[in-house]
DNA sequence: AGTTTTGCTATTAAAATTGTAGCATATGAT
DNA sequence: ATCATATGCTACAATTTTAATAGCAAAACT
């Protein structure tokens, strides 16, 4: 799979914006997952693996790869850290989380009874 | 495709957490280009289809269909829109735009100087 | 030395996405 | 009214991704 840069063309954008770049590569499976996972410090392959409930290493592996190619993942000892810009892509990412919880969920409930 | 509702399973999460149902929503290929280019306004299918340069209108429909059960995009006359829950992630969505930007597309320049 | 763990590849199967064609309905012009 | 055009969308085959499973090589542990 192409590795989404910016300035290159990517799914999105022929011109390769690096919002497109960046969506193309984050909304590949398990991609945020990862990222998601790693800010809670360095794991190992398999731990990633668990954490995943049903990632398989193929993609993994892949996933991986690309992250790491683009900046945000790399190895360490420990296994697998976010790096400074991984980092600071979560903190970005981290809002949606209370979000979902406080409000998108919510939603299911109120919509839902309506219909 | 399986729509991903907080508390029911998910790729991620076997418990459906909140904000694993959200990034299987939108790692799913255009979603998040979706809600990117609907924050714009409204536009029709034909529009949207433009506009996610190689999109195929079967995934745009079925991408449509998914967010509008998760309460994120609607029918309108004009044709789609943001529901207000939308408008609310997208202004997640969006500090990721300029850190893409600023931040990101200058860590190629960087690394890629290094190799 | 023998067992486990870890990171990962290989292979095949299943699923998602694309590409293309095209149809039904609505709109507009003549 | 009729003909052309635009729109939203479906059908279906071809590709591409992802999953599932097995398992191997290297390192760590016992």
């Amino acid at each position: 799979m192409i590795i989404p840069k910016p300035g290159l063309p990517v799914r999105g954008s022929k011109t390769g914006q690096p919002i497109m770049a960046l969506l193309d590569l984050l909304g590949r499976s398990w991609a945020m997952g990862i990222v998601w996972h790693l800010y809670k410090g360095p794991s190992t392959f398999r731990e990633l693996q668990d954490y995943c409930e049903s990632i398989s290493p193929t993609t993994l592996n892949t996933r991986l790869g690309e992250l790491n190619k683009c900046h945000l993942v790399e190895r360490c000892l420990e296994g697998y850290v976010l790096t400074e810009y991984g980092r600071e892509l979560f903190e970005l990412l981290e809002p949606m989380g209370s979000w979902a919880r406080h409000r998108w969920a919510k939603s299911f409930e109120e919509n839902d009874r309506k219909k």
